[in-house]
DNA sequence: CCTCTAGCCAACAACAATTGTTGATGAAAT
DNA sequence: ATTTCATCAACAATTGTTGTTGGCTAGAGG
């Protein structure tokens, strides 16, 4: 679901209403999906086009949109949430100084962990994460 | 430098005297590794040889320990800073719901990312994290 | 058109992990 | 003996985030 009329209808489906908020949120965070924006960052483009848009309410939709799967919150240790517009599975590239986050396409074959070293752990998901320097930090 | 002669010698060359502060922190982040502690998981063991060892000095003395290279600071998204003690290549198992992290010692084959998408990055490591469910917080 | 309510707002408070600060005290190095 | 470092208690401050409250407004349902 990352067209807006899916997300319309999801909202819906929730009990939710179309709200103005609602719709510029989605849509900042659609056109920002590439940077991996925080819910700062989200506000601060937000409020170029509804000023009066609070940092809590854009805090509550991204939950919400989290919650109907259209984005995914992760935390790389850049110290803070940051947001993933990309349903397909991927990896992370993110830069040690700055904390820029890319998204990678590259297949990583599912690697199995040994019983002995699971302790009982059920494994659901794999993720690389690769870190390393910017181009703008690397000057 | 695992070993406590070795981290003597390593506080002394950075003009870092060796005190009972010192010592003790590191015998117990050793001896918790497996778990990954956070500071405050160090501090609370800790407390119980030296009830008067303050917070403060126990990121301070975690924080000199990481600029020793003897422990590695990391963020799994578990909401703190927690602490590896083993020096080898490694990857980690994190638990969703309770935080717990596992080290994982398997063979990932290192994975090029393409220039395309490097967009300028540099990249110098590359770490898996597997995300699941610890046997207890499964029951 | 009227009513009801969800959503939003401002304006806070609270939180958790971390870092900064300060002045006093004690121990180690010189 | 004197200087310096380390630690302590006791705070304050910071950052990202979540909780709360009371008032206002727009829209869904009648
Ligand atoms: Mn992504
Ligand atoms: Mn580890
Ligand atoms: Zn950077
Ligand atoms: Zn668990």
């Amino acid at each position: 679901m990352t067209n807006w009329q899916g997300i319309e209808e999801a909202f819906r489906a929730k009990g939710l209403r179309v709200t103005p908020q609602r719709s510029l949120v989605f849509r900042i965070v659609q056109k920002m999906g590439a940077e991996h924006p925080s819910a700062e960052a989200v506000h601060l483009w937000a409020t170029r086009h509804m000023p009066t848009l609070s940092l809590r309410t854009v805090y509550a939709i991204l939950d919400e949109l989290e919650g109907l799967n259209t984005i995914r919150s992760i935390d790389l240790g850049t110290g803070s949430k940051r947001f993933c517009v990309n349903p397909h599975l991927h990896h992370h590239l993110v830069c040690d100084r700055c904390g820029k986050i890319k998204d990678v396409f590259v297949d990583v074959p599912p690697v199995e962990v040994p019983p002995e070293q699971r302790r009982g752990f059920s494994v659901r998901q794999q993720e690389v994460v690769f870190r390393g320097q910017c181009a703008y930090c690397r000057s």
